[in-house]
DNA sequence: TTTAAAATTTAGACTTAACTAAAAAAATAT
DNA sequence: ATATTTTTTTAGTTAAGTCTAAATTTTAAA
């Protein structure tokens, strides 16, 4: 049984999984407002049970088994976030905090029917999808950069067929598949998007942005 | 803020005093299932916060406010058990250890709206009755100990108008307000009834069964 | 009423999960 | 290429809540 600082830990590190591939110990520790040193502490207990590959100073990321418990800490989330707002009549902005404190109850069988009481619902209120309890989750959307919007964001998960030179192109600006980015702007004249990976601005031409995959996560 | 594990202890006391009004430290230690040692620490901190009436060796009892945050608890957790049952189907018998995990939930609002949901129910699954928000709880039975049968418990609350000569008869056994009664056993014949109170096996007539008054908890 | 047994408390240790401060490693800038 | 800054880890501390073992107080028995 893993406590509610390690859920914690789990769901962290899966979220900052989705932004990109190598999670540092600082961003986990902004993301749950703790100190690096505790992180450090908890990593080295997680990797111990085999949750996260994780090697000093090098980054952590979750392991198949630390995943699937991710999954399944989300799916409690999520299915909670749907009660709250579907039958207690929450607004969704107030369910978060609630359900940050249901999703540890641990009981397999209460989640499986809450999923049953709920109408085995797909999507949380905010429009997530909800993990299934083998912690399998519809795919988040495979865009072209070209197709977001000023401040959305993607991670850069590839590039289209036949452009084997944009990924060595990709290479020599030391970006690398998983870097987030962000559109900052988008230039109306040619079609050029300022962009934003690894806190560098970068400036890519159209047609970099019609060739270029990324998954969207909002 | 409280801790589920104080929490834990003022449910605790709470029940126990259903059955004696001086709750001692073991007792205490038996129905958390922890040391005696444990809890002598965890009673300090809850006199400390003005939760429970302390005094070393001689025994707990709630304040005023532990016995509010106590009922705030309690109802909690049979709102929950409500709702187990009510609404995703389990059986009475399964629910308990969800529902001690959940009544530790917290938020205010969050109670307020099951409550709503379950349709403002006044007894659990299990026909306790379920406190209000303010604490208020429905009175348990009052009886009198000519009406409980073999095996029956209650706790001496009184005596019928009139018999004050009972009270210090009963002074004299050393039996006090509070203690807890348990028939083992009625005589035919005579009606005479055998009790177990403090440990002790007593005897009384008919006459002063006619006349004690207990309070009835189960 | 003294002694033995039981209940309770104290003292000290352990675990989990956080922290601070300092050291070490990696990344960045000159 | 070296120095500086940033990131990460290590070492040692703290608080909550538990434990064991020993000491103390109360209760019960002889």
């Amino acid at each position: 049984m893993n406590s509610q600082s390690e859920e914690d830990y789990l769901k962290a590190l899966y979220h900052l999984q989705m932004e990109s591939i190598r999670v540092t110990t600082n961003s986990i520790a902004d993301y749950l407002k703790m100190k690096p040193s505790s992180v450090t502490d908890m990593l080295k207990k997680l990797a111990e049970k085999n949750y996260v590959n994780y090697q000093k100073y090098k980054g952590t990321s979750l392991s198949k088994k630390g995943k699937l418990v991710a999954l399944q800490i989300i799916r409690k989330h999520r299915l909670w976030e749907t009660f709250l707002v579907e039958k207690l009549g929450f607004g969704w902005g107030q369910v978060h905090l609630i359900a940050e404190q249901l999703e540890h109850i641990k009981s397999e069988e209460l989640i499986e029917k809450l999923d049953a009481f709920l109408g085995n619902p797909k999507y949380d209120p905010h429009g997530d999808p909800i993990p299934t309890e083998k912690g399998r989750i519809e795919k988040m959307n495979q865009k072209l950069l070209i197709e977001l919007k000023q401040n959305q964001k993607g991670i850069i998960t590839g590039v289209k067929r036949g452009t084997a030179s944009l990924l060595s192109y990709l290479d020599k600006e030391n970006i690398k598949l998983g870097d987030g980015v962000k559109v900052l702007e988008i230039i109306e004249f040619d079609g050029t998007f300022i962009v934003e990976i690894n806190k560098w601005k970068l400036t890519f031409s159209e047609k970099i942005c019609q060739n270029l995959l990324l998954e969207t996560y909002d």
